[in-house]
DNA sequence: TCCAATCGTTAGTGTCACTAACAACGTAGG
DNA sequence: CCTACGTTGTTAGTGACACTAACGATTGGA
């Protein structure tokens, strides 16, 4: 009993528990929004690095996507499919290749960050604007030290 | 170029993208520290529902702890072969189990919860302590809203 | 020149979230 | 008392992610 008293709940205030759930709802969120227009979230993320940084290697945008290489193989294929991004080999390195995004991808971009500020409003519908601008401070320095 | 000012350095602040950041590293974490005395989160999360609220049905531990049903099925299995939990027949509702926590079980979960106060500490460390109130409160906040 | 590291790729693992369907059982309306 | 409907536990399966291992090709450094 005396140790049940210090367990009692704590489940629903446990910031990983939290994270996580918070986390889940978000994702399906933006999973509804994105599948769409036929998109998942690492569309948006290949596309938006892309946008930001230029053309890069693949072992480049998983860097800064997240993405892990081996999956962003798949990405690549998908996103070349649809003529999103083109994938051709770089000379100056014969291991790499060049992925770099076109004017229908850039188009894509567009639309994908329309569908996810629509996503970002309603998700952090429960917060005003002052406790959005903390959680995501709050969050990115989580994300930055780790 | 317009456009694409508009939506540069987006990615590195998108809400909803760290947060998923911050729940899987958070997660992986997490799972570690449960996967060295053979547990995962879920055995938490229904060993620390069981001692809140007593024995249960397992449709009320899904309500409770956000489990699937289905996926239900398994964590019992697992917390029953390791004796944490007995399934028995309610004789007031055939359909439904009961579920009750065991002294072992009990002991346990003091075992998981001092672990996992170690991970949040881990977890949380970048942020200071009226931080870490913060982001518990706003991430409490969203997942109460939804 | 030889060794180690890097790159893209394939294959595979385990966890989660989630759906569908089923038999058994309970409940409420007519 | 039946009948229709809802609930419960269960099995099976899907798809997205995170992550590991291994491979051939290529490059850079000692």
């Amino acid at each position: 009993m005396s140790e049940s008293t210090s367990e009692a709940r704590r489940l629903r205030t446990l910031p990983t528990r939290l994270l996580s759930l918070a986390a889940t709802y978000a994702d399906r969120r933006v999973n509804e929004a994105l599948g769409g227009v036929g998109a998942r979230k690492w569309h948006y993320a290949v596309l938006a690095t892309l946008d930001e940084f230029g053309s890069a290697s693949q072992a480049e945008l998983s860097d800064r996507t997240r993405i892990y290489r081996s999956d962003l193989v798949a990405v690549i294929n998908e996103l070349t499919e649809r003529r999103f991004v083109e994938r051709s080999p770089d000379p100056a390195d014969r291991r790499r290749n060049v992925v770099s995004m076109t004017a229908a991808g850039r188009h894509h971009l567009g639309q994908l960050d329309r569908l996810l500020t629509e996503v970002q409003d309603d998700v952090l519908a429960p917060l005003t604007s002052q406790d959005r601008e903390q959680l995501t401070r709050l969050l990115a320095a989580l994300v930055r030290e780790h």
